[in-house]
DNA sequence: TTGAAAGCGCTAACAA
DNA sequence: TTGTTAGCGCTTTCAA
């Protein structure tokens, strides 16, 4: 049985061609043991292999240190663009560290455990959990298997597994200050889906802020999920429910521009008969009509904070800090209307 | 030495347990083999790895078989919302084999090479690749190493890859043929980089679709990249340069939004004073004001067409197709004016 | 500083 | 139908 390719080097091709011993080759070829070589013996070896063009198999290594070089990291939905920044900033880690990362797409929240079993039979060094369905069993599951893995956009209640997180409380407390300064009152929030953490984060912290200012939440539903259309539902619901509010906070920026749609249909302006304000900061929301008043997250280095945190647990390093929180910013944009101004 | 925790069970646990040899279990627990296994047999089999939660070692596998039911992406931004669908249609096909995907951002194209050597160390089973640079050597390189690969959104002029793309002549017809339609003659292009396929054939498309209609096309200016700020960049130069268009057709829905930007900027208004197309159809240009016409590509299908094509190479399968071309379509909305109807 | 030898967990050719 | 055996390519302990 020939598996490889004829053409492919092995660390014997190059023992040999060094006139050494395999284990000499090893030795020479690992940074951190380089130093037992002589200078010599060294010379000839990297010359050996560069010119065979050897390169170590991944998977020989692998099964004989148990170690991979590789990470997996689990995304609901690749598609929605808070992601692709996040998945970035923890691939640039990885790639600097000279770490594969294995992404995957858990469309539905019941995969995550196959998905996570798999990622385990891969021998993945660790994992980054991007999805955020709360209360999970999937969380148990990975501490009982030993692994090693960091949550990101999504804390752990359980307080097992590190974290990196926006903070949510002070991301509404931006939203519904601002409003509160233009003289809004009346404020109404479109909450993300209640079973998931940023989802009630959130609307917490809509809650309290309103509350620093005496005021209470005016109207409130929960979307479905973080789309467009859920946002378009909660937002006829909000209209048909209840006294219609002067401004509208909404759990996310495509919940948002759902609102956007009804509102538009209903004949109702934005800003001028109500103010609308985002969370994300997603590309070209600075395009729609209205641009809309948003809070921009610092999604790159949320990625890449989780994967250097997952690598210092790797690496057997105590990790720095358990759940490192980081500051979301207000950018204001025309979706949101002075009420003192000129109407 | 122990490399793998004490709680990882092997082939060999398994064995014991059910009380056969390591072979049979190998076999047992591989469907293709299942049939050579007794009945009793394999309830035994079966029974004593799912008590003991075995999990294969892949890389163990991977070792002896040369086969690590691995692939790797190559893509130049995953922030680029052309690349989501696309690797979610690779990520579907891959998961429904049983394939894990390995996701690069290739930032720097110099960096692609480097890259693919580490896909090679790492014994991906093979590489779909996602980049765009034009006449790279890394094609050769690739092909050389025997490696199995794809392209994706990107031809192979040498043909020595096979390729999944979407036709960039039609789409430019389809764009330049509405205009015609709506009674535009003046019509310009901001074309793309010039030294990537989609650049040029997008500019050929528009170009020779203006002939068919024996029309010329007015003036064009190429963006550095497919960003925002190269199209302002394109269009401020369009306008400094040339007597104003009627219609400018743009290489892609960045580049539109970066001509609205100076366009706006400049006084001139869309579609009154000139009319704007898009390509690639991006989440939210439906939104943007005003809503983009342009023309919807099938990414998804397009990532995962190639994965299945990557899938039958890996398979020695002979590829029943070396370069499947699918369909782009217009979608239009309200960017492009009718110059017969009320003004 | 280098070599010898064992073995990581699995698969497959061969034998029974 | 099952067992025996060898070995994939690498790392690492032990000995020299």
């Amino acid at each position: 049985m020939k598996p490889q390719p004829a053409s492919t080097v092995t660390i014997r091709d190059v023992a040999q061609a060094a006139g050494v011993h395999v284990s000499t080759v090893s030795r020479a070829l690992n940074p951190d043991k380089r130093g037992l070589i002589s200078a010599e013996v060294l010379k000839v070896v990297e010359e050996a292999a560069r010119k065979l063009g050897y390169r170590p198999n991944r998977a020989a290594s692998a099964l004989r240190t148990g170690r991979t070089h590789t990470i997996g990291v689990l995304v609901p939905d690749i598609t929605n663009p808070v992601f692709p920044p996040i998945l970035q900033g923890i691939e640039a880690s990885a790639a600097a560290r000279g770490y594969f990362v294995f992404v995957t797409n858990v469309v539905d929240p019941t995969l995550a455990r196959p998905i996570v079993e798999r990622m385990l039979a891969q021998r993945v060094d660790g994992l980054v959990l991007a999805i955020a369905t709360r209360d999970d069993p999937l969380v148990d599951y990975i501490a009982k298997a030993g692994m090693q893995a960091v949550l990101v956009n999504r804390a752990d209640e359980s307080g097992r597994l590190p974290a990196v997180v926006s903070d949510d409380r002070l991301a509404m407390k931006l939203a519904v200050d601002h409003l509160v300064s233009l003289g809004h009152r009346r404020i109404g929030h479109l909450a993300g889906p209640q079973n998931v953490p940023t989802g009630v984060g959130r609307r917490q912290g809509v809650e309290q802020a309103l509350r620093d200012r005496g005021l209470e939440l005016a109207c409130v539903e929960a979307c479905e999920g973080y789309s467009r259309e859920a946002g378009r539902v909660a937002m006829q619901k909000l209209l048909e429910g209840h006294e219609r509010p002067e401004a509208v906070v909404c759990c996310n920026d495509l919940v948002a521009l759902g609102a956007y749609d009804v509102l538009r249909a209903h004949g109702i302006r934005v800003p001028q008969d109500i103010s609308i304000t985002g969370h994300n900061d997603m590309p070209l929301v600075d395009m729609v009509n209205p641009p809309l008043t948003t809070i921009r997250l610092p999604h790159r280095e949320l990625g890449w904070r989780a994967a250097e945190m997952l690598f210092e647990g790797i690496e057997g390093r105590v990790l720095s800090s358990f759940t490192v929180v980081l500051r979301p910013e207000l950018v204001v944009r025309e979706s949101t209307r002075d009420l003192a101004g000129e109407p």
